[in-house]
DNA sequence: GGTAATATCTGCATGAAAGCAGAGAATGTT
DNA sequence: AACATTCTCTGCTTTCATGCAGATATTACC
């Protein structure tokens, strides 16, 4: 790969990650939400129920802070504990869908404007682009533990 | 394109996107920086030097919060205010250079991991994503501006 | 030159998020 | 059956980012 094309690349994608992160925090204050929630919400989206434990552990909260923010997202219908039949010590919190209407609603520009990048791709585009993204999320979570280990 | 392909696409990107936000809330919170100012230090370092009140429009804060949100960054040295010769109520904020060598660190992780994850990438691909890249900023940034405008 | 507009800063107040330490409930261990 | 361990929750406290409204300094306009 000819240095020119990664050079570019290094200019253009901390910009990118900058801005991906600050809509992120824009959306979050739009629903009226702490960024820490909105990742909660997007983590027992995408990956289910899980218990209060690992959401303290994704969200690197402590426990006491992670029943706080259940207790938020709670109030708002956006989430529901569940009593974990196999050993009730543990809670189990599930999203709500159907609930998440204004968040949807908040999204919808970034929806729009990104289905438009997407949609004049090409398929082998989309396919580089796919397997970028595929690869990039474990090695974002990998370098999340690195840097709280590091702390 | 074929649905397949879109489909895919459609379940990977939000886990990504999620994936990017929470490494920075990380980050942010590793360097003991919340996470707004560590979002006002990359415009600052990417675009340039600008004014308080360019920084407020940009972070979506009042004048007041970005004054403090530039006093916290002053009192850590990796900004500097600077008059604006051309017009002495404006104060010209910039990045300094070399100070934010513990944020280096901290960053040194996903550096590591996504640069893996670039090197195996072959010239189209990286030239695909690069494009990706680029098209994609100002399409969030088109978002969070519509986002606020809807608040 | 005098008044209005603009840019940043300050004082004050508030709300919200998070930590910590200990309590309560359930499970496992011997 | 007793004890230790695990999981979540609660009370209390602290920290901190942010808004708001007014103060101050500078520039623009008439």
């Amino acid at each position: 790969m000819s240095r020119p094309d990664l050079e570019r690349l290094g200019a253009v994608y901390p910009r990118y990650l900058n801005a991906v992160v600050l809509h992120g925090l824009a959306t979050a204050q739009a629903v009226g939400l702490g960024a820490t929630d909105l990742y909660a919400i997007g983590a027992l989206t995408f990956e289910g129920r899980m218990t209060s434990g690992e959401l303290a552990a994704k969200t690197g909260l402590t426990t006491g802070a992670t029943t706080r923010l259940i207790d938020r997202l709670e109030q708002r219908g956006l989430v529901r504990r569940v009593p974990d039949p196999a050993d009730r010590r543990r809670v189990l919190v599930e999203a709500v869908e159907d609930e998440a209407v204004d968040l949807d609603d908040t999204l919808a520009p970034a929806r729009e404007k990104l289905g438009a990048v997407f949609a004049s791709c090409s398929p082998e585009q989309i396919a580089a682009l796919t397997e970028h993204f595929e690869r990039a999320t474990p090695a974002f979570h990998e370098a999340i533990e690195a840097i709280r280990k590091a702390e």
